[in-house]
DNA sequence: GTGACAGGTGGGGAAAAGTGGGAGAAAGTG
DNA sequence: CACTTTCTCCCACTTTTCCCCACCTGTCAC
């Protein structure tokens, strides 16, 4: 998934899922808490994989991922292409407007605007892109 | 199953299983006792998965899970999709009226709404999910 | 320039979910 | 055996959800 996309959330909190990932999130897709206050989308098959991998593990280690499913939606787009996002993770990642929709490889991301425009400077410059290459290793 | 959910108590101990987890914990569902002083709602599968592994156990061993046996409670959902909760298991967890359910994965838990408000508070910060995907390596 | 189409946005109404309470059945108690 | 208490099934009401339709806007083709 590639791109970034400008959304609005509508006064019921319905966001619509852009449609370039439309066909990459599936028509059920699950959102959850990440980290920086943003959301992230992951669709359905790349959940259960994550899922099921929590499931193997020790039970107690089990009990710590207990936020990821504690705040994590089953969101399934409605005909106009649109999502309902549950008011606790708009509040989380502080969404109430404006949105920027990230795709990110293998999930997309759900910022507030405003949050997004700051997190795009830092990422956009050379500098940055030079210290990602690095990391790169290939 | 994922996902936060308010609910009340009434007057009978009667909680209404929310919607979203109805198809997941089925028309009859074991609860029981659960650290931080929760309950645990587990489907009728995944209660015989745990059953059985404790079967496989060594006598003795056996002995150790008699709590999570004595005061598990096997629950019928009603026409209107409520359970009884027990009296013993409502009190263990301190549960009065305000009750939020939490879907965690493989099973879900019965919270006391204020208690779980606390906990919540500690597992949603962005310092929190970063370490708990920092465990993840996915 | 104009029409057609697709993507995105907004809102109303039917349906479902959640809540409360009453009456009859069942179970426990003296 | 009578009485009380608990449970369970049923019905009624309120609130929320979600499904559907309509509109608006930008893009592309002609």
């Amino acid at each position: 998934m590639t791109g970034e996309y400008n959304h609005n959330i509508d006064a019921k909190g319905r966001l619509a899922v852009p449609s370039r990932l439309r066909d990459e999130l599936g028509s059920v897709f699950y959102v959850t808490l990440s980290m920086d206050r943003c959301l992230s989308a992951y669709s359905a098959e790349s959940w259960k994989q994550f899922s099921d991998r929590v499931d193997a593990m020790p039970f107690v280690k089990q009990r710590k991922m207990r936020p990821l499913f504690a705040f994590a939606a089953r969101c399934e787009v409605d005909g106009a292409g649109r999502i309902l996002l549950p008011q606790n993770l708009r509040e989380y990642a502080g969404l109430e407007k404006e949105v920027t929709v990230v795709g990110c490889n293998n999930h997309a991301e759900i910022w507030d605007s405003a949050k997004w425009n700051e997190q795009h400077l830092i990422e956009m410059t050379p500098e940055n892109i030079a210290a990602v290459m690095e990391e790169l290793e290939f």
